[in-house]
RNA sequence: GGGUGCUUAGCUCAGUCGGUAGAGCAUCGCCCUUACAAGGCGGGGGUCGACGGUUCGAGCCCGUCAGCACCCA
């Protein structure tokens, strides 16, 4: 065996294995078991995020399939339509191309290769991280069976009469030139300029104090160019006499109407609120009440159209403004400029101001109750059902508070806009004759059939593609074969765990859930594992721009500081950020990163996985568990060194010492904990207690107290304890398996041939189950008595400064018949320990020589200072320990003299508070004597 | 404005049933002891954000406030 843990070597001779020979496939006959990963984006690389998620699939999974469950994890990937084109788009950029200048079809070939260069990188990703996924049902959401169930998706929406096409204001995405759904725009709060204009009243109107204007505020001052109305509040004092009157609209040469209504609020601005119904949501609204006309000013790359005065024509709407409120001011008419704190609609992807904007585009209802020919709306049809679905119990969130969330945005979800009017993804399946009349159905020949249409009239299928989520929200359903009625359907649908990041709740899981009801008739999965966000150790989120993010396989291998720069600072959006983002790279990684593994860094997420928080990745913890690693091969190494061929008959008669039968009776212990973690999803406290077994447990004590025995010449209670380092062992590589797949697999090869286990992969083992019939309190009481014992004489020696390497006299005073026994069958282990002599046990009353001492219950153990130990240490020492001790026995004394206390608290604790001072009051006698004792030197 | 979460050792975080606060990393001392120096042994380090309440007893339950983060409008 290698003397270091080398994690590459082993990681790359278990990857392919474990693939090649299908144990990642469904088998077992348990129950079934599923995981539909979250399709990853084939925008690149996958992240930290993806790493963190993948870990806790892939431990549930392997978990799950060691149990014998019928396990799969159906793995896959996204065609992401907006972020795809996007990266595509720049790369055709940099390339000095453009989407245009290729057209639709050879632009789609573009963003195929883009996908199988990223989709190959996120693959070899995943199989990097060890993921148990089934490679052989990998599926893309453009391949062209899914294609088929999207479009079936639709069409049966369609045909529910739960999808239409109308005209609506939409978030439009100037950049992207696409209508983008509400989710998609985020708000940014910007310092901005509240401007006040002068709009002239038309005729003879005057307000209240005689003004033949009124004052407009407003954040978007171009937008006038579409104004058509002026609204007030209606009870407004100030200027409801104006209701029905009209102003001049400046610039464009209109006359509008003042309208009442009581949207306005009249403590901001001046009361007086310009209406664009073309590009607000809210002056649209109006205007729908007051029958306003709508009047678009902007072209689709947000630029001043023909409706506008010649003037403004061809504008940027940024530069228009300028110019409106320059041409206004030059007129007289710009009143002033107040700073003004607004809120930007933001479209994630393009990161620039969307517009409000009106388009046809397609709808699927999801807030009707009922439809206008009766049958049931897409409130009562797919919103209510999702709703009911976790309000039942019937999909559960983990932590639980996350269903609130959830319900919060179906309670008041408005219509979903589907269709994107980009390149990058599946096509509407409608078509358009040339009347405009609308067909829907799969393809052309069923619209012509089902429509009954003739042969020639000419069809247009239309050119948009679905928003990306009305396509992932079939993931479970299209990867198992729905439409078809396939035996994995059947099998594996409803799936067992959804594991996913929060912010994706809204965009995927209530859809999924939405349309696993409306499509399929029940939920897409029975629980869903929300997880934290991986930050930055700052706590920032991590991303490119910011110069932050860290590749996963960078952790595993490591990578040089100049390399680490160079991935960071290069392709960057805004380059300037490049000399920050190197100053702080150089801070946190003066050195690079050092390569910790796969399984380290597996357990480091899993350790930080706790319910409801975000993760600092902090490397320490990963250095601290690449360590985890290494120890648990040296443990192996031990292991192996004292079984392998030690004994010519090893199922001879073997004797289990309390060692032996104490490790066994923790492992018990940890064998149910670890059930109730996976069950409970606490991978942090399932990662804690694994480590604090097996490092502060298995190593630190079972293996050194195994050390004496192994020497000594008892063969049967040799072959006991081989037989447990073996047994305990083996099962600490089942149990760790499902965290860190590689070094387990790795070391369970050579450990379990001697551990009596046999099979090809420690994979398709059995978990390990706790047999409540090998807890052996008796056993652990020993041990604990054994620990705190060599812990007393480790105080001694390290407090005196003494050199491990002098073996010492050791004395024991007033010990009780049932330590006297205890050391007399504990005295080998005490010996190996802590290097001392056989403990001497002094009579009764028998006057011991001035010693260094510890205390054990009533018992003191001695260690004599002739010509070994420094006076002032020692004092210093008990001194320090009867200062603890005065002050734990106050603080007691003040409890138990309360009558309150005495009085309310029940009897047991009362009970265990007077035994603690009595020991306490014995202690502290015990030590003031030995102080005297050795003052008197 | 509404909501959620967080605040515990220098750092990153656990803390289950309310019963004297734990881990890793860092730190200090001793030790290259035959599995492991990526290590061993021992130690130091806490007003559990603040205030109030409930309780015999509060890190934990309730309320108010502060700070931070996120979501929604």
């Amino acid at each position: 065996m290698d003397k270091t843990f080398d994690p590459r070597a082993i990681e790359a001779r278990w990857r392919d294995t474990w693939e090649r020979s299908g144990w990642f496939a469904p088998q077992g006959s348990g129950a079934p078991y599923s995981i539909m990963i979250p399709p990853p984006n084939v925008t690149g690389t996958l992240h930290m995020g993806h790493a963190f998620q993948h870990t806790i699939m892939d431990s549930l999974t392997r978990y799950h399939r060691m149990r014998g469950d019928d396990t799969l994890w159906q793995p896959g990937t996204d065609h992401a339509g907006i972020a795809t084109q996007m990266v595509v788009e720049r790369n055709l950029k940099l390339a000095g191309s453009s989407r245009l200048d290729l057209g639709r079809e050879k632009f789609v070939e573009k963003v195929w290769e883009w996908k199988k260069y990223s989709g190959d990188t996120i693959e070899n990703q995943i199989r990097r991280m060890g993921s148990s996924v089934d490679w052989s049902r990998k599926a893309f959401t453009m391949d062209p069976s899914y294609s088929e169930a999207v479009i079936e998706h639709f069409v049966r929406l369609h045909e529910d009469g739960l999808i239409y096409r109308g005209k609506r204001l939409v978030n439009w995405d100037p950049v992207l030139q696409t209508a983008i759904s509400d989710l998609e725009v985020v708000q940014e709060e910007k310092d901005g300029k509240l401007w006040h204009f002068r709009y002239p009243l038309a005729g003879s109107a005057r307000t209240q104090d005689g003004l033949d204007y009124i004052v407009v505020a407003t954040t978007r001052p171009e937008t006038m160019l579409g104004d058509t109305a002026v609204a007030v509040h209606p009870e407004d004092e100030r200027y409801k006499h104006l209701i029905g009157r009209k102003v001049k609209l400046p610039l464009s040469d209109r006359e509008i109407p003042i309208v009442g209504d009581d949207y306005v609020d009249r403590e901001f601005g001046t009361g007086c609120v310009k209406i664009t119904p073309a590009h607000d949501f809210n002056d649209y609204a109006l205007g729908q009440r007051h029958k306003l006309p709508i009047i678009n000013i902007f072209t689709h790359t947000a630029a001043i159209n023909d409706e506008a005065p010649a003037a403004y024509r061809g504008l940027d709407r940024f530069e228009a403004r300028k110019r409106v409120v320059a041409d206004l001011e030059a007129q007289g008419l710009l009143a002033k400029i107040d700073d003004h704190k607004l809120k930007l609609p933001i479209g994630d992807r393009s990161g620039v101001v969307v517009e409000p904007y009106l388009t046809d585009q397609w709808f699927v209802d999801l807030t009707r109750k009922t439809l206008d020919d009766g049958r049931p709306g897409g409130w009562t049809a797919i919103t209510e059902p999702a709703i009911h679905a976790v309000e039942g119990g019937s999909i559960k969130f983990v932590p639980e508070n996350w269903s609130n969330t959830y319900f919060h945005w179906l309670r008041n979800i408005q219509d979903w806009c589907i269709s994107r009017q980009l390149w990058w993804g599946h096509r509407i399946p409608a078509w358009y004759d040339a009347d405009g009349n609308i067909y829907v159905a799969r393809n052309e020949a069923e619209v012509r059939s089902k429509y009954q249409l003739p042969d020639d009239l000419p069809l247009r299928q239309d050119e948009d593609v679905f928003d990306t989520w009305f396509s992932s929200d079939i993931w479970p359903l299209a990867t198992l074969g729905w439409p078809q009625e396939t035996p994995e359907l059947k099998k594996f649908y409803p799936s067992s765990v959804l594991v996913t990041g929060f912010d994706i709740i809204f965009f995927w899981v209530a859809r999924l859930v939405m349309m696993g009801l409306k499509l399929h008739g029940d939920v897409p999965f029975r629980e869903v594992y929300v997880h934290g966000l991986i930050r930055d150790s700052e706590g920032q989120k991590m991303s490119k721009s910011k110069g932050n993010v860290l590749d996963p396989l960078d952790l595993v291998d490591g990578i040089s500081l100049d390399e680490l720069l160079k991935k960071r600072t290069t392709g960057l959006m805004k380059p300037e950020t490049a000399p920050k983002i190197e100053k702080a790279t150089r801070k946190d990684y003066p050195a690079g990163i050092e390569a910790v593994g796969v399984d380290a860094l597996r357990y480091t997420f899993a350790s930080l996985a706790s319910p409801g928080r975000d993760i600092r990745f902090d490397f320490s913890r990963a250095a601290g568990y690449r360590n985890f690693c290494n120890k648990i091969w040296n443990a192996t190494s031990y292991v192996l060194m004292n079984c392998e061929e030690q004994d010519p008959n090893p199922d001879g008669q073997a004797w289990l010492s309390e060692a032996d039968r104490w490790i066994i009776s923790r492992l018990q212990k940890v064998e149910a904990e670890a059930a109730e973690h996976f069950r409970s999803y606490r991978f942090d406290l399932l990662a804690q207690t694994l480590y604090q077994f097996v490092w502060n447990e298995y190593c630190d004590w079972y293996l050194e107290l195994t050390k004496p025995t192994l020497r000594g010449d008892n063969d049967s209670a040799k072959r006991g304890t081989r037989r447990t380092l073996l047994r305990v062992l083996e099962a600490i590589l089942r149990l760790l398996h499902p965290l860190m797949p590689f070094v387990t697999e790795d070391l369970w090869q050579r450990v379990a041939p001697l551990a009596g286990k046999a099979g090809p992969t420690i994979m398709l083992q059995p978990y390990p189950t706790a047999q409540p019939e090998k807890i052996d309190e008796t056993a652990e009481a020993d041990v604990e008595w054994l620990k705190a014992f060599i812990l007393g004489v480790r105080q001694i020696r390290s407090g005196m400064d003494i050199s491990p390497k002098i073996t010492l006299p050791l004395l024991v005073q007033d010990a009780a018949a049932a330590d006297a026994e205890r050391i007399a069958r504990l005295a080998g282990s005490i010996t190996a320990l802590t290097n001392v002599q056989e403990p001497l046990l002094l009579a009764a009353g028998e006057e011991p020589p001035v010693s260094a001492t510890s205390l054990l219950g009533s018992m003191k153990i001695l260690v004599p200072m002739a010509g070994l130990i420094d006076k002032e240490a020692e004092l210093a020492r008990l001194r320090k320990k009867k200062a603890q001790t005065e002050s734990d026995l106050a603080k007691n004394l003040a409890r138990v003299s309360s009558e309150k206390f005495v009085n309310g608290a029940p009897p047991e604790v009362l009970e265990r508070e007077r035994a603690r001072i009595a020991q306490q009051r014995q202690e502290l006698a015990a030590l003031n004597e030995q102080i005297g004792k050795i003052e008197a030197l």
